[in-house]
DNA sequence: TCATTAAATTGTT
DNA sequence: AACAATTTAATGA
């Protein structure tokens, strides 16, 4: 079983092109974007492993460079409940990093993924000095709450055309994260995970979702040509 | 660069 | 859950 310290030892500088293609980096100055550069780190994830742990104590703010995460918590029971997918652009711990407490949900690659973190001392850091920076998380916050509240909507529909439909809107969420573009690199049964559903029955939804006209199916991935579409399939089955 | 092979992913039952 | 068909990735000449 890999470990957060396994990677925390992989960890290297950002290149050039990856620290540009952070979204919250140009709303710095020049002396915070060299100080949050300083301290960046990627690191490689292999799929099935775990980056953050429940109960551990939050030392990073993550950001998904290339991949796909999942957010999930185990219950009483035993049984894993999948809060979300991360898909490349997305930042997430905030929350954590914000009051330093101990993560609140397991953060497990689905697949092999690369993840930026910045260091807990730096994001609060960069929180008492920049007011993009605030200005960011703040919209951030605000974006994730939103999803929330309709990710219980979903939860509540019975029907696996619009559960698949509403699932694959929330991951295309341009504000939550910028880097996901036109395509999303997902499979099937990677989708199946995050949404709860058999593959065969996320198969079957994508298909219809096709002939709608509101996706295109591609190997290894999904195309979105109606994002209001797919955000407003109906709860009724 | 091309052809062959293996692996991954999809579509279907 | 299993299977065949399709697409991509890897390999080596």
């Amino acid at each position: 079983m890999p470990t957060d310290t396994s990677l925390h030892q992989r960890r290297r500088p950002l290149t050039e092109s990856e620290l540009e293609a952070i979204p919250w980096i140009h709303l710095l100055k020049p002396e915070e974007r060299q100080r949050a550069a300083d301290d960046l780190k990627v690191a490689e994830a292999a799929p099935g492993e775990t980056l953050c742990r429940t109960g551990r104590p939050a030392t990073y703010w993550f950001g998904v460079i290339d991949g796909l995460l999942k957010m999930s918590t185990d219950n009483a029971q035993g049984q894993t409940m999948t809060y979300t997918g991360i898909p490349p652009g997305g930042w997430f711990g905030e929350g954590t990093a914000l009051k330093r407490e101990a993560y609140r949900y397991n953060i497990q690659a689905l697949r092999s993924s690369r993840v930026a973190g910045l260091h807990v001392d730096t994001f609060h850091w960069l929180l008492d000095h920049s007011i993009g920076f605030n200005r960011f998380v703040m919209n951030q916050l605000n974006e994730r709450l939103g999803q929330f509240i309709a990710a219980r909507e979903i939860d509540r529909m019975n029907n696996p055309d619009a559960r698949v439909a509403r699932s694959l809107a929330a991951l295309f969420n341009p504000v939550l994260y910028p880097g996901v573009g036109e395509v999303l690199r997902i499979t099937q049964q990677e989708l199946a995970y995050l949404v709860g559903l058999s593959r065969q029955r996320v198969n079957e939804a994508l298909t219809t979702l096709a002939t709608q006209g509101s996706i295109r199916v591609e190997y290894g991935g999904l195309r979105v040509l109606d994002l209001a579409a797919l955000r407003s399939q109906l709860v009724a089955s």
